[in-house]
DNA sequence: AAAACCCATATTGTCGACAATAATACTTAA
DNA sequence: TTAAGTATTATTGTCGACAATATGGGTTTT
C-alpha cells in the first residue's frame, strides 16, 4: 500500500493496521488537514472499538500527524507554510548530521550499494518516462539509505519514524511530485562521493544545501500556486 | 516535583499524572533501566486500571523512555555508552540548528532576559555553595531558553518534548551532576553574545562545540568510573 | 541425554459500558 | 436585545472483563 517505510516493523496488531489506514488517509488528504477527529465516528468507520482506535491515534500522535488536547479531542495537523519551513529546517539539521555520520559509519558495501542505486536511477531517468514517479521514489530511497547508513538509532528513529510522515503529507497536500529531478540527481551524486571519500564535513554540508534547495524550490511552487489561485478568483 | 518542563502542559488527566510518576521513577532509576515492565503490576502499584496505565505507557514511549513490542510487552530503555553518544550527536544537530534559528528569531527582550539570567548564574556560582545543583538547573534553563528562542515548534517539540527526558535519565543514571561548571558558563556567554549579534552561523558553531565538549566530558567520566569499578573488583 | 512437541499459565490486545468533562442550546434576567 | 447562567447533550477518559498471543515447564521421542 502506497509506500513502505523500511524502518517501521510490519503491522501485526489490528491497532497497527488501523493506524496505517488512517495515516494513509491523512497523508493523502482523505481526512482533511486541520479537521477534528471524532473517535466514535472513526471507530465505526474502521469497524473497531474505541479503545483500539485510541491506540491507533496514539501512534498517529507519535509521528505528529495529529494533536491531542486533554478532554477536548484530536485534530489533524494543518499544513501551513510556516510548518513546512520548520519541518525542512529540522530536516536540514538532522539529515545533515545523519549524512556526516554516514560518511563515518557506512560500510564499504553500503556505499557500493548506494552508488549502484544511483546508476539505476540515472538510467531510469534517461527513459524520460514516468520520471516523476520514479525520481520521487528514488529520492526517498536515497535519503533513507543515507539515514540508515548513519548507524545512529536515535537519528534513524527521529527522521524515518517521525519526520518523514509529515514530509510525505506536505508533498501530497501541496502536490509536490518530483521537483528538480536532474538537479537532485547531481546533488545526490556529489553527496555519495563525499560519503565514499569519508569526508563527513563535506557530506554534511552538501546534504544541508541539498535540503535547503529543495525547501526553496517548494516555497517557490507554493508562491506560484497561490498566485494562480489569486488570478482565478479575481 | 523534581524538574518542571516548561514546554509540557500541566497534567490534568490521571493518565498524565501516572505518566509523570513513572517517568520520574525511570529517570531516577527506581524502575531500573533495561527492566521489563509488567502492566498488571504497575497498574496495581499506581492504583489505576490497565487501560489508563497503557495510556501512560504510550506517553513514555513517545519520549523514548520505554520500548514496546507487539504481543510481548514494554521494556525500559537501557543506558549504554553507544546510546549516550548517539543522543549527544542528535542534540548537537538539533540544538545547533535551534541556536542558529534563535539568533534569527529571538526578540530583543528574549535576548536581554537570557543575559540577565546569565548574570544571576554568575553571581550564584561565585557563592561556591551548592554550585552543582544550581549550575545544573542553570544549564538546563539556558538550553531551554535557546531552544524556545528558535520559535520553531518542530525543534522545540523534538528536543524538549522527547530528547531531554533521555538526557535527564542519562545524567541521573551515570551520576553526572554539574560537570565543568565554569567552562560551561564561559561557553554560554559566548553563545548569547553570538545570538545577540544575530550571527546565526557562529551561534550554531558555538552550540555544537559546547555540546560536543559536554559529550566528551561525560565520556571521560564514564571511562574513569569504569576504571575505578575495575580496580574495586580486582 | 538432548531436542522437539504440547499443554498450562501469564501477559498483552481488544471490547463494551460507565463516569467525568466540555460544548451547545435554552432560559432567564438586566 | 443582549448577556449571563443553567441544563442538556455529546465527546473524551476510565474501568473491568474477555479473547488472542507468547512464555515456560513438562512430557515424549529420537
Amino acid at each position: 500500500m502506497y509506500l513502505i517505510n523500511p524502518t517501521q516493523p510490519a503491522a501485526v496488531t489490528t491497532a497497527d493496521k488501523v493506524f496505517e489506514q488512517i495515516q494513509y488517509a491523512i497523508v493523502e488528504g482523505d481526512i482533511p488537514a486541520g479537521s477534528k477527529i471524532s473517535e466514535p465516528e472513526l471507530a465505526k468507520r474502521y469497524q473497531v472499538s474505541r479503545s483500539t482506535l485510541r491506540e491507533a491515534l496514539n501512534r498517529l500522535e507519535k509521528c505528529h500527524l495529529i494533536e491531542r488536547k486533554a478532554n477536548v479531542g484530536s485534530r489533524v495537523v494543518d499544513c501551513t507554510i510556516e510548518g513546512l519551513l520548520e519541518l525542512y529546517i529540522t530536516r536540514e539539521a538532522l539529515e545533515g548530521m545523519a549524512c556526516r555520520q554516514a560518511a563515518l559509519n557506512m560500510t564499504d558495501a553500503e556505499v557500493d550499494s548506494m552508488k549502484a542505486m544511483l546508476k539505476v536511477h540515472s538510467q531510469t531517468q534517461e527513459l524520460k518516462d514516468g520520471v516523476a514517479y520514479y525520481q520521487e521514489e528514488g529520492d526517498l530511497d536515497f535519503h533513507y539509505k543515507v539515514i540508515l547508513g548513519s548507524h545512529n538509532k536515535q537519528l534513524i528513529n527521529l527522521i524515518c519514524g517521525q519526520l518523514y510522515h509529515l514530509v510525505r503529507m506536505y508533498r501530497c497536500q501541496f502536490g509536490m511530485n518530483s521537483p528538480r529531478a536532474s538537479r537532485a540527481f547531481i546533488e545526490h551524486s556529489q553527496i555519495i562521493q563525499a560519503i565514499g571519500d569519508r569526508d563527513g564535513e563535506l557530506a554534511e554540508l552538501l546534504m544541508r544545501r541539498h535540503i535547503a534547495a529543495s525547501r526553496k524550490n517548494i516555497e517557490n511552487k507554493i508562491a506560484q500556486q497561490q498566485l494562480s489561485e489569486l488570478n482565478e478568483n479575481k
